[in-house]
DNA sequence: CAGGATCCGTCAAGATACTG
DNA sequence: CAGTATCTTGACGGATCCTG
């Protein structure tokens, strides 16, 4: 379980370098938004509305892309119900799943740190 | 350990929105290079040189600033020698190595699980 | 060697309005 | 309700030059 970044890479060489895949994914998956939509969606299958109500500060534009480039990579699944007024479902699909599982304990991590970690700025003004 | 989101927030009400210190860490530890820079300084002390070679791609400003961060928020020590030339070592605090314990598994997925995912658009180009 | 300062282009992101 | 289209802005990020 004591992996190391080093051991990481030195089973794959050329990983995380400039034109790996692995930037292209990063960038997706810890950018502003796609932390949140993913994390949001681990609570199980969400309306368009709930995603815009539960993340909360995305704009509808940035829902939207965000929603579209996780749903090209295979970790969000689209379900559109056919009906007036329109229903659509997002969920995660497997491959989202596993992603969120080893985000889960991050974001846990953060939440609980998050106030420390701010306040070193308030000690260093001083 | 099947924390879910929902959990982690019930914790603590108000987690995660807008106006949260969670969001302001978020945007340092998951921007494009924060998570490159923390992955690298996980192998243990590096100086100026090693990390600017290390995380591929990188400019010196972006390198700077990244670093800066980092330090303010008390996840990276900055220990400098006076010597000439210039000597200066950039290493994790105590604080960084947690995240980083927390980060890993994460990276080491994304590692694995890459090419598959970045490989969904050549299916859905066909 | 380690970095700060500056200039500038590009694109991400917000606001708004409109549509199936 | 679930989006897309368009416009505008400002921050990110690259290149370059300069300093301790």
């Amino acid at each position: 379980m004591a992996v190391s970044f080093a051991e990481i890479r030195e089973d794959r060489p050329g990983t995380f370098t400039h034109s790996c895949p692995t930037r292209v994914v990063l960038d997706h998956v810890m950018s502003r938004w796609g932390v949140l939509v993913i994390a949001a969606l681990s609570d199980g299958t969400q309306r368009w509305g709930e995603l815009r109500r539960g993340v909360d500060g995305i704009s509808e534009k940035m829902l939207g892309s965000t929603l579209r480039t996780l749903v090209a990579d295979g970790l969000v699944a689209r379900r559109s119900l056919p009906a007036v007024p329109p229903h659509v479902e997002y969920s995660l699909t497997p491959l989202g799943l596993e992603l969120v599982e080893r985000m889960l304990p991050l974001l846990s991590w953060v939440a609980d740190n998050a106030d420390e970690i701010v306040g070193q700025k308030a000690i260093a003004r001083t």
